[in-house]
RNA sequence: AGAGAGGUGGCAGAGUGGUCGAAUGCGACGGAUUCGAAAUCCGUUAUACCGGCAACGGUAUCGGGGGUUCGAAUCCCCCCCUCUCUGCCA
């Protein structure tokens, strides 16, 4: 959520960044908040001053009570009531209009940064830099669906029978390739600084505000109703929500954490050949970095992560390339996201592997996560988080980039962490 | 899940209708003392919003919400959570 104090002070930045965003109706929308905050403030004042009175003849009839003078409260009681009327009234348009700036704010965007691309689309995405080189195949190279069947990895019928499609059942060798992802992923985390956490992966409503799912992707996510809790779409929702309605000592900045969790998605309304064999499903790993800055370290730290990301990619020698994402296609709280891609030689196709985004104060606005600046003013810091990474996807370009005849042929560092170095039949 | 107890400031812990944002202790910070330190002494020690250039003033917050009252940490109702015992269970 934006702040108010943004757009009041802002105002022309924050119409150029929803322009960018291609947000229709920016000019009023912003106006629109600006009035409520104007009506909300007279509200307050109002209601502040009404309620002083009462309280100083609350004290009054206090003390004329105890000196046994009935007659003396008893005339002030007949103000006081009046007062009464008029709070209550104050109160309840106070309410109103918050609740209606609230309503309003929720409905607003982040504002991208400067360096952020205008477009529509993924098409209008800048592509920062490419690594790796792309593998060339035989004109039989198989896509990855295919290549789990061959090698009897992962088993999508099993999982239609115990549960639904895109809930794939991983065995033998391919459950061994998992979990050494995992340990892989938590390990380079680990070493580049980020302390390992195990979070809950269902969440409260409270944490789904906090980060942003909700209110407006609650399709996205599956909901427990008895006890209305959300499975985790991503472990940034309890991880960063860890931090959620903190004042953090400026000695424990920055915050860095790595978690690996499932992650649940409904995908309501996906499908076709986009979504086949790992490419989306509904349940899926993932190891997660979070960090959590002051705000003038974040740009800093935004560009570690997504170094931190390649180098990973580097290691399992997957060609990639980094995106930044356009105006159009960023996600709604973030201020600046860079995606990363794999090359998934079978089906020539990018995939998305990782989203690396600084989301600067607009989460932490929500969560109410801050510290205290110099000069003891409490001040909002900015989150930022990343997928470090994302397995399914991986798995994908693992098996098609390396198949040969004899087998899968897997990375170096990968070997250790499996306890063999190729998948075969 | 059943029975009982309880949720107060960074922590511990008083407070059962009135000047209580809240005693006291601990911790932390600043200062005095000291060659330095310990001990001791003095002071400070929450968050949000409103008004104000500021100093400062006001309002709210004692798990959350609602109610009674001129006035609620304190009384009433609902919800959440924690602890103990019983049950169940990895």
């Amino acid at each position: 959520m934006l702040q108010i104090s943004v757009l009041k002070e802002q105002t022309a930045r924050v119409l150029a960044g929803l322009a960018k965003r291609n947000y229709p109706t920016a000019e009023a929308d912003v106006q629109a908040v600006l009035d409520l905050d104007q009506r909300r403030r007279a509200m307050q004042t109002q209601h502040d001053a009404a309620q002083a009175e009462a309280n100083e003849l609350a004290r009054q009839i206090g003390g004329l009570m105890k000196s046994g003078d009935r007659a003396g409260a008893d005339a002030l009681k007949t103000r006081t009531a009046e007062l009464k009327v008029q709070i209550k009234r104050h109160a309840d348009e106070l309410a109103e209009a918050e609740k209606q700036q609230t309503q309003l704010l929720y409905k607003l965007p982040n504002i991208p940064q400067a360096s952020v691309p205008a477009g529509r689309s993924a098409q209008d995405n800048e592509v920062v830099r490419e690594g790796g080189t792309k593998p060339e195949l035989p004109a039989d190279a198989l896509p990855h669906w295919e290549l789990i069947k061959k090698y009897d990895i992962i088993d999508f019928e099993l999982g239609i029978k115990i549960t639904g499609a895109g809930f794939p059942v991983y065995k033998g060798q391919g459950a061994r390739l998992q979990r050494a992802l995992i340990n892989f992923f938590l390990d380079e985390a680990r070493d580049a600084g980020y302390q390992e956490v195990q979070p809950p992966i269902l969440v409260n409503e409270a944490s789904g505000y906090g980060t942003g799912q909700l209110p407006d992707k609650e399709g996205q996510m599956y909901h427990d109703a008895a006890d209305n809790l959300y499975l985790i779409p991503t472990s940034e929702v309890p991880i960063t929500n860890l931090y959620r309605d903190e004042i953090i000592p400026v000695e424990k900045l920055p915050i860095r954490n790595t978690g690996y969790t499932p992650c649940f998605r409904r995908e309501a309304g996906s499908w076709g050949a986009d979504v086949r064999g790992l490419n989306r499903l509904h349940q899926f790993d993932k190891v997660e970095i979070v960090q959590i800055t002051q705000p003038e370290h974040s740009y800093a730290a935004h560009e570690t992560m997504v170094t931190h990301v390649e180098s990973l990619l580097q290691k399992l020698e997957l060609p990639y390339r980094v995106l930044r994402l356009c105006g159009g296609d960023m996600g709604f709280t973030s201020s600046l996201t860079y995606d990363l891609e794999v090359w998934s030689a079978a089906q020539s196709r990018w995939l998305e592997v990782s989203s690396v985004s600084n989301f600067e104060a607009f989460q932490a606005n929500r969560l109410k996560c801050r510290y205290k600046a110099e000069g003891g003013k409490t001040q909002l810091l900015h989150t930022l988080n990343g997928s470090a990474l994302a397995l399914p996807r991986i798995v994908a370009a693992l098996l098609e980039n390396n198949q040969t005849p004899e087998g899968i042929r897997l990375p170096e560092v990968l070997h250790s962490y499996c306890g063999f170095s190729k998948i075969s039949a």
